[in-house]
DNA sequence: CCATGTGAAGGTATTCACAGCC
DNA sequence: GGCTGTGAATACCTTCACATGG
């Protein structure tokens, strides 16, 4: 193995893969090979070796991999290990819902703080998360909460990321359908669903035959 | 202009062009610079330009686009003028906030349908739509409409691609993390929310100096 | 003169094929 | 025999630089 950079491809895979060995785990198995996690997952074998080769030997030939100490391997190049604690700003209903949602914990990561500028809202229990005031933002830095999930309308998406900015946050997830100004050092990730339908009608076929299956 | 296939990477960026060109009308303007269009959106503007060029020539030399003759191209391309029609099935906590969600209708979409196995759910009506028994999933075929989103839990999420399949749907915006097997004439796209999360604390700083801004 | 559209160059990621090891 | 790890080949996308048109 190399010293390589990993490829954002490669790290955009990485999740799938944890996915694919946490459900291989639980059927009782504690080695894989990569086509047997292709299969799983749906990517190619080779494309699974190629993206583990660039960050560490964990494949043992004629045997596949040991699926814990590849799980931890993967965790750590992700840095999962480091980072388990997240706040979303927005409870609204698309952040209700991610505050309800069970998927982070897959991968080690809870939500801890919520916060919200409705005064209805501001104090009110959800899935074991108070809201609090989003003038309370920057309490982050001293709670040492560095990773954000933004549910904000668009119109406010930049000033609250000025906030997180200004409390010490280092990377946010936004689910505002808008562009975001950030210093370099800060990771901002933009997952605009309404764009992902736009982009579907593309790739369907225009045939109209019925009676297909 | 030439006939290309459009690149994947191209089809991702329409969207995004075609928010900036709707901010940039309401704003009053008429004609749009690939330059002023690149500073809103956060792209290059020879990225722009090229991406334009894969399926039309919407630019007037020395002037730049219009807006609108650019938009409705766009929208052409994405077959968003033909695809306006979509059903949701899962109306969990996630389901719920999409059906309330405006963003969909930014793109001419519209959520004119909603399942749920749930018998506590049939029959609610939520953001003017009816929840139906997924069992009538199959009605989808008469009623013409081809695009679905499913945003329900991961071990029914391979049933209900099933249905929809045999009720004639050509496209799937899929919520549920996990590889969901379809013919190749059905498109399906997977947006797995946890996933995006995971791969966030790799592109985060390791340091922890505090005061910065 | 200004802004588009596009060949060509450069860079990145995917795919292949196989050497090496268990 | 089976499976990993990886150089090499290929395909794809981005970036540049400029000819072309208003």
């Amino acid at each position: 193995m190399r010293y390589h950079k990993i490829p954002d491809e490669t790290v955009r895979r990485l999740p799938v893969y944890l996915r694919g060995l946490m459900v291989s785990v639980e059927q009782g198995h504690e080695y894989i090979s990569s086509q047997r996690l292709a299969d799983s997952v749906g990517v190619d074998a080779w494309q699974i070796r190629k993206d583990l080769s660039y960050f560490g030997d964990f494949g043992t030939p004629g045997v596949g991999y040991n699926i814990e100490k590849l799980a931890r391997g993967i965790k750590k190049t992700l840095r999962l290990d480091a980072i388990r604690r997240a706040a979303l700003v927005g409870v609204g209903d698309l952040g209700s819902a991610l505050l309800a949602y069970p998927g982070f914990r897959t991968y080690g990561l809870d939500i801890v703080a919520a916060f919200d500028v409705d005064p209805a809202k501001i104090g009110v229990v959800t899935n074991g998360v108070k809201v609090e005031d989003a003038a309370k933002i920057d309490t982050l830095r001293q709670r040492e909460i560095s990773l954000a999930i933004m549910a904000v309308p668009w119109e406010a998406a930049q000033a609250t990321a000025d906030r997180l900015v200004a409390a010490g946050v280092k990377g946010i997830l936004n689910f505002a359908p808008c562009k975001l100004v950030a210093p370099r050092r800060v990771k901002v990730i933009t997952l605009d669903i309404a764009m992902e339908l736009a982009r579907l009608p593309y790739y369907m076929p225009r045939s109209e035959q019925a009676g297909d299956m």
